[in-house]
RNA sequence: GGCCCGUUCGUCUAUCGGUUAGGACACCAGGUUUUCAACCUGGGAAGAGGGGUUCGACUCCCCUACGGGCUGCCA
């Protein structure tokens, strides 16, 4: 007997992947490669009018961008459907689920009945539950577990506690449908206990189908898993996220630009805590990570503490990783990609934007100055620091840094000097520079952007801006 | 409607009966500066309401309010 742990993500493929379902997978990934374990993946595509291939494509698409690997191979539901059939038969064989031949049609009318005499609850209760199989007519029928009547099923789940349900309020699960198709009740059940999972941590709309699960568990005789049912992620206005709250799905994460690690980052924290560690590694996450950390309220999506903490990892992230990950970006944002010669200015200029961008457009947007080619179109802003006279001390400049040694100490001097025999401070100088040097009025330091586009395209601009 | 879950600064949260209720984001003020960002310092900001239990409750129990979930031959 091992005690890996084994967790699982188990979308259902009938869109993208949604921001919610990317943390859960996420808590899963964590919570298995802190511990040694396997984090598994399974398609629930058993709904075959609503299961897509280009969903499930897409799902496997938002979990590599967010970093989350899989162990093994991604299993389909639908194409375990013998096995669950298989259990279904087995579960009549034992008394512990029987044949109903109800219609969908008669269920429906007694609801209705139910529901016109004021029961707010209807519990179909099917007559075929202890029926003598004598008696069973030559008509298509279900399979239904036959589930406690009495007492109650308490859920011991380690994010909720333990919550306990009347089993008077639970009626008999289909588990088979009358196609022979399983149902989903059935299906988690036995793909969880076939791949060996042992911690299920999903959302928590699926607390009250944990009871009816562990029934299923308890027919079979095998061991319910730990749950843990997370609360489900809010939009910033407290209600349940929605597409008319922005973004939903993680593709359009990537879209914005923000950087997959910082999206772990906070992803991790939005639920969950450590005492007080906020930015951190997802290797660090791992090892912090527990399911008691895991919050019992359902949270609200900041999207302004989610570029902060992506600010954070974007200023940390090696050039070369960000580097990748920016081109990434530009081609998942239907940008043009990077031309060679752009890429090795870009790279020379990490050094000093990456401090000071939160997402991958303000990354670019920082760095522009190392990507544009003449002639550089001041903006309104930029233009009006070029004036005549600041045009005239452009010109002067350029002999002063033809022999200049090109170092950001040297650069200071010769400036600091230039600005000095112009009776001004360098700040006055430094709006000219950059409007010049890059055709904007904020800007990274102008040393550093001599530095970044090199001698002969800081003098060729500056001698343009002064033409 | 019924059942289940939840409720600490605006937001994410710490606290696991005894704290001036801590941190982070955001916000405000000041500082630094070469613009922007960053950074530094300071500031305002919270236990939904009401009952209990206890020497003592944010912490335990009950009720109410509010929010969420479930209530399918969907997952």
């Amino acid at each position: 007997m091992s005690d890996q742990v084994v967790t699982r993500f188990a979308p259902s493929p009938t869109g993208y992947l949604h921001i919610g379902g990317g943390r859960t997978a996420l808590f899963n990934w964590l919570f298995a490669r802190g511990r040694g374990g396997k984090f598994l993946l399974r398609i629930e595509d058993t709904d075959r009018e609503r299961s897509t291939p280009e969903a499930t494509a897409a799902i496997l698409k938002g979990l590599t961008w967010l970093g989350l690997d899989w162990d093994g191979e991604v299993v389909s539901q639908f194409a375990r459907k013998d096995r669950h059939a298989e259990v279904a038969h087995q579960m009549l064989d034992r008394g512990t689920a029987y044949k109903c031949f109800s219609t969908a049609a008669e269920i429906e009318a007694f609801r209705e009945a139910e529901k016109a005499r004021g029961v707010s609850y209807p519990v179909f209760l099917s007559p075929w539950r202890d029926a003598d199989p004598a008696t069973y007519p030559d008509a298509p029928y279900v399979i239904r577990m036959k589930a406690p009547r009495a007492g109650q099923t308490v859920i011991r789940d380690t994010v909720q506690g333990d919550v306990t349900i009347q089993n008077a309020t639970l009626d008999d699960m289909i588990v088979l449908r009358s196609d022979g198709t399983p149902t989903y009740m059935l299906a988690v059940v036995v793909d969880d206990h076939d791949m060996g999972v042992t911690h299920v941590i999903r959302g928590d709309d699926h607390l009250n189908n944990a009871a009816r699960q562990q029934i299923v568990y308890d027919a079979m005789g095998w061991t319910v898993p730990v749950w843990a049912h997370i609360p489900l992620i809010h939009g910033p206005d407290g209600k349940k996220l929605s597409k008319r709250h922005g973004a939903t799905g993680v593709e359009e994460y990537q879209a914005m630009g923000y950087p997959a690690a910082g999206m772990r980052n906070y992803l991790t924290r939005l639920g969950w805590a450590h005492g007080d560690a906020e930015i951190f590694s997802s290797e660090e996450a791992m090892k912090m990570f527990s399911l008691e950390g895991i919050g019992r309220a359902p949270a609200r999506l900041d999207f302004k503490k989610l570029e902060n903490t992506c600010g954070h990892h974007i200023s940390m992230m090696p050039d070369a990783a960000l580097l990748q990950e920016l081109e990434a970006f530009l081609a998942a944002a239907g940008q043009p990609a990077l031309t060679d010669s752009q890429r090795g200015l870009l790279s020379r200029a990490l050094y000093c934007v990456k401090d000071r961008a939160k997402t991958f457009p303000e990354l670019v947007e920082k760095a522009r100055f190392a990507l544009i080619s003449r002639p550089v179109v001041p903006d309104e802003a930029a233009a009006k620091s070029l004036d005549a006279v600041s045009r005239g001390i452009l010109k002067s400049l350029t002999p002063r840094l033809q022999n200049a040694s090109w170092t950001k100490d040297a650069l200071e001097s010769i400036l600091t000097d230039v600005a000095a025999e112009h009776g001004m401070g360098f700040g006055k100088l430094a709006g000219p520079l950059r409007a010049a040097l890059a055709g904007r009025s904020a800007t990274p330091s102008v040393f550093d952007m001599m530095l970044v586009i090199g001698r002969d395209e800081t003098i060729a601009r500056l001698e343009e801006a002064s033409a």
